[in-house]
DNA sequence: CTTCACGCCTGTCAGC
DNA sequence: TGCTGACAGGCGTGAA
């Protein structure tokens, strides 16, 4: 579900509901989500724990705790996380509540359940291969032109698979690589190895550009997205391709087609994307 | 090491 | 109205 963008979004709307609290009960109501300790040892380390500072890196959130712990969480494809002072809410995903002392609360809801949580010591973070392997993020000083055009002259595979892979660009989902690909004018399909160095340069500039945009306009909302305040995003009125089959190009009129690629759907421009 | 197909889960929606 | 299949903001795994 959320790309950087909207785990951005959730942190920045997150952070000063939740910093300062105290956890003082944890209601797990599926357990299985809880991939790091066991959800016994994950209840008994979160609870009576402070939250000091809420950070994120690439897609993963991270709420660091006081006795320097730190609970991790990755929404996948439909997770939510949302504060709220009202203990009773209309939500039948709601999979985890972290109830505070204040008498607010921390849901985390997920309809397909696919999301992943847990809980370490913050000198353990190694132990989550996705966090640990987390390619430079979009808009960061290690995010140089240079890196990207030295990746893509290397590789063999779809310039979209390369994009969707967090080792190398930490961030990016489904929506901004469609949305990236568009700006740069270049086909999801084609091999990176192939992008000219002007091609390559225009992606690593729209790369750059959607998501900051994304930012900008709080996340991209299809279904479920909802920011740290329960609130949609704006985003979904702005893009070019991603959902907009059959509609007309913004800037040259062709029906935006979809297809395929790395078994992902994929939306393009047939006229402006070569 | 890279690349790719597939599984994980469940809800929603289009088409019959 | 009811059923079926396709599809969905992601990523880990195992095979080639």
């Amino acid at each position: 579900m959320p790309e950087m963008p909207e785990v951005e979004t959730i942190r920045r709307t997150l952070a000063d509901k939740v910093v300062g609290n105290k956890i003082a009960n944890v209601e797990m109501l599926l357990p299985r989500l809880i991939k790091w300790p066991s959800a016994h040892e994950f209840q008994a380390l979160v609870t009576n724990r402070t939250i000091k500072s809420l950070e994120r890196r690439g897609k993963y959130l991270l709420f660091y705790f006081d006795s320097d712990l730190v609970m991790v969480v990755h929404l996948r494809m439909t997770g939510r996380i949302y504060y709220s002072s009202v203990v009773e809410q209309d939500d039948r995903f709601i999979r985890i509540i972290f109830s505070f002392d204040n008498g607010a609360a921390l849901f985390y809801a997920d309809s397909r359940t696919l999301g992943t949580l847990y809980v370490m010591p913050t000198n353990e973070l190694w132990r989550i291969n996705g966090l640990a392997k987390l390619g430079p993020e979009p808009m960061s000083p290690e995010f140089t032109l240079e890196y990207f055009q030295q990746i893509l002259a290397k590789r063999k595979g779809k310039i979209k698979s390369l994009l969707l892979n967090q080792q190398i660009i930490g961030g990016l989902g489904n929506i901004y690589v469609d949305e990236s690909l568009f700006l740069a004018g270049v086909r999801p399909e084609r091999n990176a190895a192939s992008l000219a160095a002007e091609e390559s340069n225009r992606l690593y500039q729209a790369i750059n550009k959607v998501i900051e945009q994304g930012i900008n306009y709080g996340g991209t909302t299809f279904r479920d997205y909802r920011d740290g305040e329960g609130k949609r995003g704006e985003n979904q009125y702005h893009l070019n391709v991603y959902g907009r089959e059959n509609q007309p190009c913004k800037t040259c009129g062709t029906l935006i087609a979809k297809t395929e690629v790395g078994g992902r759907g994929t939306h393009y421009c047939p006229h402006c994307q070569q």
